[in-house]
DNA sequence: GAGATATGTCAACAAGGCTGACATAAAATT
DNA sequence: AATTTTATGTCAGCCTTGTTGACATATCTC
């Protein structure tokens, strides 16, 4: 939330190059992500096929795993796709017993999602070969890189999910 | 596949810190880079929609768009899918003249890509409104976190590619 | 002229999205 | 207590976008 003194004529001049900046499409940027995205998935995809699953088994495991007693209505706010996608994924990594699901003890109308011992060693493998790559690019880069990063990560999302994001991502204790 | 020495106890501390530290699953960037993913190319969809497109669509035009001239080979490459997958949106692309294929002057067999005017303006649309997001996030940053973010992805991608990419998204002048 | 290369095309299939309709149990409200 | 709302499950069918395998054609290279 850095803001810039207007009066100067200097700065005046670096508004009106922003505007034009706003208005020049940032191709290195959209590129660049759709590249690193593209290899960033690609890593744990071989091991998902020894198991049978795809990427969406991975982004649900994933997330129950790390959030052991997640609900069905919290999930489906997370990857933002319907019931019957998440539901015959779900149902997979269940059978297979992947992930177990409870019924809530205050409200038992909801099931409550856990990773089993299985469950969480494969999300455990998948993250660390994830981790592996996210490391090495950064050990090319500053120290303070890393925090600017998650920063402007955090400030591509939608806005209106900002804070729930946050939650979701570093606990939902530090603001 | 680092080895360790054995013998020395110092390094077998240090090394064990180190493995921690790889070993740790980096959560933070993992999810927000999920989330800030699923949001950026969530931008363009409302107004594929309109055109009957959908995100196939919109990579092909976007990578034609920039490189006028691209051969169907190289746009493979880019895209790494198959060329029945390609073909089948870039088939509506040209219909819809969106996208026109002239035949090689040198090598008569391939086919060069080019968006028509209408792509032209559609591709930069997108760019545009992605763009918008990129900067938004980019306001809140330090002057210098721009030059960060682009080395981080760069460096995220496969190795073997990186050279490839930075052709490509660069321009082919620039080391 | 023979073989390699760039592209196109047909057919079938799989993953993972979607919509719409309907069912059930438990909670919340009146 | 009856009614409504909520959380979840499920059936059926469709779309997009990826895959494989086989085969066709034109053009370039040797």
């Amino acid at each position: 939330m850095r803001t810039v003194p207007d009066a100067i004529p200097a700065f005046k001049r670096q508004s009106l190059d922003k505007d034009i900046l706003i208005e020049t499409p940032a191709y290195d940027l959209i590129e660049l992500f759709f590249f690193a995205y593209r290899d960033f998935v690609s890593d744990p995809d071989r091991i998902l096929d020894e198991y049978g699953f795809g990427r969406a088994h991975h982004r649900v495991l994933h997330f129950v795993s790390r959030q052991p007693g997640l609900t069905i209505a919290e999930l489906l706010d997370i990857l933002r796709i319907t019931k019957q996608s998440l539901n015959r994924v779900l149902k997979e990594l269940i059978e297979k017993d992947f992930i177990e699901s409870r019924m809530g003890t205050a409200d038992r109308r909801q099931r409550l999602l856990h990773a089993t011992p299985q469950g969480r060693d494969l999300a455990l493998k998948l993250a660390k070969l994830q981790t592996r790559r996210i490391m090495r690019a950064l050990a090319d880069a500053e120290p303070e890189a890393k925090e600017a990063i998650s920063r402007y990560l955090l400030c591509l999302i939608d806005s209106d999910d900002r804070t729930h994001v946050q939650q979701l991502v570093f606990g939902p204790d530090k603001t």
